[in-house]
DNA sequence: CACTTTCCAAGTCAACTGTATTGGATGACG
DNA sequence: CGTCATCCAATACAGTTGACTTGGAAAGTG
């Protein structure tokens, strides 16, 4: 077999050049010759990994979700870690339960919780640019079946997550008393609200800071000890 | 003066036709000649109208706007039940304060907060297309500028008017009672909601009830009679 | 060294875009 | 009755788009 070429490595290049496109410009004003400058390869190149423009919008959409869910996996991970000595980037919600629910096995819910929809919201420049590509897709999505199969499959399944978080917070009594809700109905509420918080952050309505700042208050109602 | 013509009306008359198209193919898959035919008149008629495209785009999103304001406006109306207040046809922009003054002990700030914020859910086509065509708007005005200050303006006026909804409420005493937040974060936070359940709607992951359901739990939360 | 398959640059193509221009019809006003 | 601003249909235009074709360079295999 002739001249081997890492397809998949090439692939990632190219879907790269798309997303700082797509995260300045959004995604319906991208054109395949946009991506190959920006990737600085010729068009023709370009399109022998895409022969479509929809399988490369396609692949640069899984692959930007599976980026995602490995960014706010780490994180999780990093909870269990660190013990040992706090650095001082403290999650500054308030210094309740976390510490003592420590004892029971890995890291308390409420923080895997937060975690994970701390890690939905533009808050670094990383995140902001997987956001508005995100943005970009969700426009798309709307008219798009293909894409809005995506969806359909990995929302529930997110969903599922933060509702057993819920569940076993609710075990461990960290959350709220009297007030509770269905865990399935509070993740899809909590998951909406990340996403409007999100929405709004990009538009400029309001800061990263205040974006997380109401969810955590959102949270803390949540989680109120009583 | 020769041939007068309502321009307004053949303005709105072509915006209709965009939000049709617009609400199921896109904002940007849409093209003057596609707003054109859909209006059944010529290129060169709509090009008489609105000189260039944008103008025509920020024609259009005004007036949607201001539709959907209209609607919720009648709804909160019909909230009142009393024969006494008529609902006039007004040109304001933003719901803001005119119905809070009137309600001395008007309908229950609760209903009126439910009503607003059930308006702006996709539950029947009318209010679907209009969210389709919301959303196809958020979708550009990420990337534009002129677009984003629209967004900028209306919805600090939008929660600061259902901030002072739940301040009446509280002051009623209808709103749960220790873990109270302030109004205007907790007015963000239902914004951020609805429009998260909006867009998840609109991509299918939930019916409309479902959104409208969950809604109400969380509703239902906040005024929790304790 | 052939030789075949992969890789990819350049060019072509038809379709479509927003905008500008042209020319004529209409009807109100002097 | 003219005459002129308004209205608007038709067409032209320059540019961009995604997809396709062509031709040849590169590299692993025999």
């Amino acid at each position: 077999m002739p001249k081997k070429v890492d397809h998949e490595a090439r692939r990632l290049e190219i879907a790269e050049a798309l997303w700082r496109i797509a995260s300045t410009r959004g995604l319906d004003g991208v054109s395949l010759r946009d991506v190959a400058a920006e990737a600085d390869i010729s068009l023709g190149r370009l399109q022998h990994y895409f022969r479509t423009k929809d399988e490369m919008l396609l692949f640069a959409l899984r692959h930007i979700n599976s980026l995602a869910d490995q960014r706010i996996r780490e994180r999780i991970g990093a909870l269990a870690a660190g013990p040992g000595s706090g650095t001082g980037t403290d999650t500054g919600t308030g210094p309740s339960a976390e510490s003592e629910a420590e004892a029971g096995q890995g890291p308390p819910p409420r923080a895997v919780l937060r975690e994970c929809l701390m890690g939905m919201l533009p808050l670094d420049e990383k995140s902001r640019v997987g956001t508005l590509v995100g943005a970009a897709y969700f426009a798309r999505a709307i008219h798009d079946e293909r894409l809005r199969e995506e969806a359909r499959e990995g929302i529930p399944r997110l969903a599922e997550f933060l509702a057993s978080l819920l569940r076993s917070a609710r075990e461990r009594g960290e959350t709220a008393g009297g007030r509770a809700l269905d865990p399935y109905t509070e993740a899809m509420l909590l998951i909406s609200l990340v996403d409007g918080l999100t929405a709004y952050t990009l538009l400029g309505v309001q800061t990263g800071e205040e974006a997380a700042q109401r969810l955590d208050a959102h949270l803390d109602r949540l989680f109120a000890d009583r």
